[in-house]
DNA sequence: CCCGACCAACTGGTATGATAAGTTGACCTT
DNA sequence: AAGGTCAACTTATCATACCAGTTGGTCGGG
């Protein structure tokens, strides 16, 4: 019903508004920022702020800073990790980059077998119960956006199982990802959330370590939802998304 | 011969020593980390420089800021993105962790042929032209770390043609974490390297439009790689490995 | 003419103080 | 017991110094 007063420092509002204006090649790569002092005054806030953000954008990979000379723009595509995901996917207006969905789309399809293959082979009878603790409790569940919600859990605990480090935090990136579209998303993969047989099925192979069924209902699992979410975007053919 | 003096600011030796007792399990997740004063003190730096660390610790999902409460600090398996995998791969001591490079070889096992497959979907022979010429430099290599950074380039081409934004980002990820360990990677991956006629297979491949063929060369030719990685590994089983 | 020393004017980096604003828990009132 | 009040924390912000490195010039000796 109600939801959390979003509040955000300088330093991230001073980080952002310059993301968003490098992701958007407003300041394209090569170009450089104005001095702190400079930002200070053209933003209005104090330099520790300004300095704050400029640092994260560092760290993003994002821009680099040399003490004595200016501050440059790096190419976002050649420096950032994948936690620029979200940024990517939508812009300062609410649009959703088609391209980058697909994208996003094509590395869940490609992960997720194998992630379903370690976990048969790793997570043993413990991993297996526990999915199908979640599976039981989405058989019961009513609402969608439970359901959703449910079914992220499934795949984060079958991730967990794999124990693989890799895939667990490029996990958490798409997870940060998908956040920025989940209401989008409920409607639009409501036939994979309501396809808890595949998934119980998959449970059953991580039970008894069968690796390669395992990551076979994987695919046939997200195969329905890509497929959804492909027609979504063939409307939309390289134009951008405007989400509610 | 000559190798650049590595200089850190405050703010980067804040937040590098903060990050590694986090992932070193020393602060462990659900801990509070002192007061910004009280760091000061401990750390003997100025508010800023420690203000910019817990910032940068924040943006990388280490910790969450309260204002008016204790900074906690946050499970990084669950909050941190693909960007954190450099300094799990090597801690500060210099060993590498065996688990989280088996992770990496797993991640890079099942990205590369799907990377492969969708260049030669939408790569055409522009990318295919590009991808022959780093091939030819390749045959007239005699330095096997020119030949290193050469096959390194032709990914980054093969990503780059790829089309897909995530995987690109996933790429500049795992690249920073290969950078830590690349000499290692040079002996080790040797034979990889010199593996140069796949590599051609594969910009033919790309050049007609194959897909799947162009899968199944990257899948042989990073096989190669994966199983001499996976040998030095087994060495160590679970240990850790002193890097030189 | 060239090269190096020098210097002024930038740049980011550090330090320190004061003030605002949010959180918590003890305590007191009703 | 429920709710209001307040003191003692915390982080957030601001302002102003000064330190340190880079850059690009001028200048003088070879």
């Amino acid at each position: 019903m109600f939801e959390a007063i979003a509040r955000r420092s300088l330093s991230d509002a001073v980080f952002h508004q310059l993301m968003n204006r490098i992701v958007s090649d407003e300041l394209p790569a090569g170009s450089e920022l104005p001095s702190e002092r400079v930002l200070c005054d053209m933003l209005g806030v104090n330099r520790g702020a300004v300095r704050e953000g400029l640092k994260r954008l560092q760290q993003a990979g994002l821009v680099t800073i040399r003490q004595g000379g200016p501050t440059l723009v790096e190419d976002y595509l050649s420096g950032a990790g994948l936690e620029l995901l979200p940024s990517l996917l939508v812009d300062t207006e609410g649009h959703m980059k088609v391209a980058v969905a697909r994208s996003i789309i094509r590395m869940r399809q490609t992960l997720a077998p194998d992630i379903a293959r370690q976990a048969a082979q790793r997570g043993g009878p413990a991993l297996a119960s526990e999915l199908d603790k979640i599976v039981e409790r989405m058989r019961d569940a009513t609402d969608l956006a439970e359901l959703q919600q449910m079914a992220w859990d499934y795949w984060q605990a079958l991730v967990r199982g794999s124990g693989n480090i890799a895939y667990r935090l490029a996990f958490n990136s798409l997870q940060k990802t998908y956040r920025t579209i989940w209401s989008l998303l409920r409607e639009t993969l409501a036939d994979e959330f309501r396809d808890v047989a595949t998934l119980a099925r998959l449970a059953t192979a991580v039970r008894q370590g069968d690796a390669e069924g395992a990551a076979m209902c994987a695919t046939s699992h997200v195969r329905k939802g890509c497929a959804a979410m492909n027609a979504v975007l063939d409307v939309y053919r390289d134009a951008e998304l405007k989400l509610p």
